[in-house]
DNA sequence: CTGAAAGCGCTTACAG
DNA sequence: CTGAAAGCGCTTACAG
């Protein structure tokens, strides 16, 4: 029982137990060093006055920060699931004893501007990464100040590694799949839509459709693959527009996200189209969207506590670079009933 | 120009100025107090070797965390800007000097504790809460225990006033407004449809849509009002079925979220009945599925931003609890044309 | 206006 | 096994 309004330290619990304040500590950060006996009398102590180490002196003690800096991408609302992401990156580095620390990027700075603040005023340990964009510079700057952290999602540089640790989802597998679970359905003729910006990502999805068709002998040419303007739900629809009026008109799309999914299916009904049926389409994330669909959107998950959990485990060794590769969920539903 | 593997500190950059550590600190805290030439000094020398102080020292030596403490919501997903909140609620901390510090509760644990031990590691300095539910226990607890905090939604105590400081959207301020909309665009019977948690925000919009009806002699009884077991899209759909199923069917629906909302679009639409014309439909949030309905669903977007700005404020002075009630703004969409 | 002193609450070698 | 000492890198009264 402490006494009110008197601060609980290192130094109150060991006067309290009659010890000096280092065996404190050792209790605390050493238990084995410690005689049984003085550590049950310092353990008592602590428990009666509920004490917890001062995180802040610890810190600067361990000349560590404890804390994992995350920033926020620029456009909120874009990343269907950054609110889980964030839950789980949040989970995976407590359990490391650690916190997250949350900060945002002005439109006006450099990008590793404020990086290098943060570094420099040692408030944080570490950074994760997300919303990589092709050819990072976030990436290079840090990996070239030997900076750890660790990424989720590759930078596709045009030559070289991919600096730093990584840890992603494998796309190209994801839509290889979905095209042999399509044709397993009947469909013979799969276009693949996905759109200009995060090229890396999607071409990389494109790759898998492209090669999973070739090896199926189905056609996988360029007039099949489409690239929307942007991730936008209109886009989807013009895209799947155009094909539908082409002369090679696909039963099944193969799309790189949920909302474009979700335009492809509002084309594909307002042409009395009937979806899961005639047409087939398939998007990428499984958002809340692809719920929004009647009879539900086939979709690829992101294996996102995985991804937390890894990324986590990349900061442990963060002198070491290393890239690890994580399968995507199918999930079937109605617009692509696929035999999983 | 610093030495290589050597850290720059305040110590460092006195060196360097030919100052003491103090006047260097005089320089960063109090610059009115130190002479403009030794100033110009030092600063010249805080410039040439990119000194930034280093925070946890800085923060010891202050008594201060730096840190606003973040719960984030059990279930994930299920906010649909989380992800807005959260880029807000970061700029608008590290406006003020400080930064969001994350954590989770564990299912297991008691809801206040871990924001106990966060707040006996002096951790953090304050909390922001978000995801409040009724009598919300975290709430009481942190006002009883007499530590700051600001909260982004209401508790809506059976009895007492609202324990600390909050901001909230004007739920029954909206809720009216879209009802002198629908009525202005000839719509008589107007129905309410919410969802069995949450009551008190729920309760609150349907309390605005009530006196509304009321205040223009429409039709308010409970028969025109349906609660939902969960927000659901699904359950929408089944509300909205019911109630056009019943004797006294409605030609608008005010709906408390835009994802019952889009479930009570499909229903619409599955019956064949124009959206828009002969049907209206509003949601709430402005979430990306108001713009997935064709047409677009009209909504009330709650102003995230100024939330997170005015919880900033609030916490400036925790020593007095006040409440803001800020308004929500009516988007107009094809689902419910307003005149706005 | 400037600097020597004390202190923030810990941890980590290092004697005893 | 235990404790006196030094130090982490700052800030804040307080003499000079």
């Amino acid at each position: 029982v402490a006494e009110p309004g008197v601060a609980v330290t290192l130094r109150y619990v060991a006067k309290h137990a009659g010890v000096s304040r280092q065996t404190v500590s050792n209790v605390l950060n050493a238990p084995d060093r410690v005689d049984p006996v003085t550590r049950a009398k310092v353990e008592a102590a602590i428990m009666a006055l509920g004490y917890q180490p001062n995180r802040t002196a610890r810190n600067l003690a361990t000349r560590q920060a404890g804390l994992i800096g995350y920033c926020l991408a620029r456009r909120p609302g874009h990343n269907p699931f950054m609110d889980t992401f964030l839950h789980a990156l949040s989970t995976a580095v407590e359990v490391a004893g650690r916190h997250v620390l949350l900060f945002t990027a002005p439109e006006d700075l450099d990008d590793t501007r404020v990086y290098a603040d943060l570094v420099a005023q040692r408030a944080v340990d570490a950074f994760v990464l997300s919303d990589t964009v092709d050819n990072d510079p976030r990436h290079t700057w840090l990996a070239d100040h030997e900076i750890a952290f660790a990424s989720f999602g590759r930078t596709w540089p045009e030559q070289g590694e991919q600096p730093g640790s990584w840890v992603d989802v494998d796309g190209a597998g994801s839509c290889a799949e979905l095209v042999a679970g399509l044709h397993a359905l009947g469909h013979s003729r799969i276009a693949f839509i996905g759109w200009r910006a995060h090229t890396g990502a999607v071409l990389d999805r494109q790759r898998g459709w492209r090669s999973e068709c070739e090896r199926l002998g189905l056609p996988h040419g360029d007039e099949l693959a489409v690239h929307a303007d942007s991730d936008c739900l209109d886009c989807g629809a013009s895209a799947a527009a155009g094909l539908l009026d082409s002369g090679h008109a696909p039963t099944a799309f193969v799309v790189a996200s949920d909302l474009l999914a979700v335009g492809v299916v509002r084309e594909v009904k307002r042409r009395g189209l009937r979806l899961g049926h005639e047409i087939a389409v398939t998007g990428f994330d499984d958002s809340v969207l692809a719920t929004s669909v009647d009879g539900g959107l086939t979709t690829v998950r992101q294996p996102i506590e995985e991804v937390a959990g890894t990324l986590v485990e990349l900061l442990a060794t963060p002198w070491e670079a290393r890239g690890v590769l994580l399968r995507g969920e199918l999930v079937s539903r109605g617009s692509a009933p696929l035999q999983v």
